[in-house]
DNA sequence: GTCCAGGGAATCA
DNA sequence: TGATTCCATGGA
C-alpha cells in the first residue's frame, strides 16, 4: 500500500523522540508496532510505502497515526507571524507532525519517560512488551503489540523493575490502580477541556505536568498544552533573554504568545534545539 | 569515577 | 511559594 505523503517529513517525525518504538532497518526503512499491528515504512519523494501484518483498514490508519491530513504548513505560518525565532527556524519545522497514538500507551510511556533518555525508555517499554503484549510475526521475525490493561496488570513490581524503570515502577503501579477504579479515565479526557485533563491526570502520583502534557500532545492530539522539560528551558534560555527560564513563566509565556498552539510551538522548539546539530 | 537523561515527590526554608 | 535533594540505572 501507497499513500501520498505531501509535506510529510517521515525521517524528522522520528527523529523527536515522540514514538519510543520506531526501529531503524538496514535499508533505511523503518518498522513499528502500533495498536494492533505491525508495519515497515518506506518512502520515495513522493509516497510513503507502507507493509503490514493487518491490511484491514491500513490506509485510513496510517493517514491517522501521520496526521496526514492536517495542513501543518498552515500552523507554521501561524506562529512564524507571531514570533521572531519561530520564524527563523520554520524552515527547520517544514515535515514535522504530530502522531496520533494509544492513550494507555503514551500514559505509560512517559510516566517511564521522566528523568531517563530515550534509549532507555525505548529499551523498557520494548522489554515490557515481551513480558506481556501479544505477540505478533512480521516479514519471519517477531513482534510484541503494547499490552492491554489487563496485561499489563498481570506483571508484578518485581517483574517490572526486571525491565529497568527502576523507581518509576510504583509510579506505574499506582497509574494501573487509579484506571482499574475509574475504568473509563482515558476515554473521559476527550470531553474535557485541556485545563481539567491537566488537572486530573496530575492528580495522579507520578504525573506531573510536563508528563501530563506529553500525554495529552501525543495521545490526544491536544495542541494547547507545556510540555516544558530540560531541553526547552535551554532553548528559552538562549533565546528569550527577557523570559525566566523556569516550567512556571515559560507556560505563562508560551500560554500568552502562541495560545491553543502552545504545545507545538515548544514541540518544534524542542526539535530544533536537540537535532540542530 | 562522574554526570546526565523529554521529571516529580518529599522535605525544608 | 521557592529551592534542594533523592529517586534507579545504563550510557557517555
Amino acid at each position: 500500500m501507497r499513500v501520498l505523503k505531501k509535506d510529510f517529513d517521515l525521517y524528522s517525525s522520528i527523529l523527536s523522540g515522540q514514538c519510543f518504538r520506531m526501529i531503524e532497518e538496514d535499508d533505511n526503512s523503518f518498522t513499528t508496532i502500533l495498536k494492533d499491528r505491525v508495519i515497515n515504512i518506506k518512502e520515495d519523494n513522493e509516497y510513503l510505502i507502507i507493509t503490514s501484518s493487518n491490511e484491514e483498514n491500513l490506509e485510513e490508519i496510517i493517514t491517522n497515526y501521520f496526521d496526514l491530513n492536517t495542513d501543518y504548513n498552515s500552523l507554521i505560518d501561524k506562529l512564524s507571524n507571531k514570533d521572531k525565532y519561530m520564524k527563523q527556524i520554520s524552515k527547520y519545522c517544514i515535515g514535522y507532525k504530530i502522531f496520533n497514538q494509544d492513550k494507555f500507551e503514551m500514559l505509560i510511556s512517559y510516566i517511564i519517560s521522566q528523568n531517563n533518555s530515550v534509549k532507555r525508555i525505548s529499551n523498557s517499554i520494548n522489554k515490557i512488551c515481551i513480558k506481556c503484549g501479544k505477540k505478533i510475526t512480521f516479514n519471519n521475525k517477531e513482534y510484541y503489540l503494547f499490552p492491554t490493561f489487563d496485561e499489563l496488570k498481570t506483571l508484578t513490581k518485581e517483574s517490572l523493575r526486571e525491565t529497568g524503570i527502576g523507581f518509576r515502577d510504583s509510579y506505574i503501579i499506582n497509574a494501573l490502580n487509579h484506571l482499574e477504579n475509574n475504568p473509563n479515565f482515558l476515554n473521559e479526557l476527550d470531553n474535557k477541556n485541556t485545563e481539567e485533563c491537566l488537572k486530573e491526570l496530575t492528580s495522579i502520583k507520578g504525573i506531573g505536568m510536563k508528563v501530563a502534557s506529553c500525554i495529552l500532545l501525543f495521545g490526544y492530539h491536544r495542541f494547547d498544552v507545556y510540555p516544558i522539560d530540560t531541553w526547552v528551558i535551554k532553548n528559552i534560555e538562549n533565546n528569550y533573554k527577557n523570559v525566566t527560564p523556569n516550567q512556571k513563566k515559560i507556560t505563562e509565556f508560551t500560554k500568552n504568545k502562541f495560545g491553543n498552539l502552545s504545545g507545538l510551538a515548544i514541540q518544534y522548539m524542542f526539535n530544533y534545539e536537540r537535532n540542530k546539530k
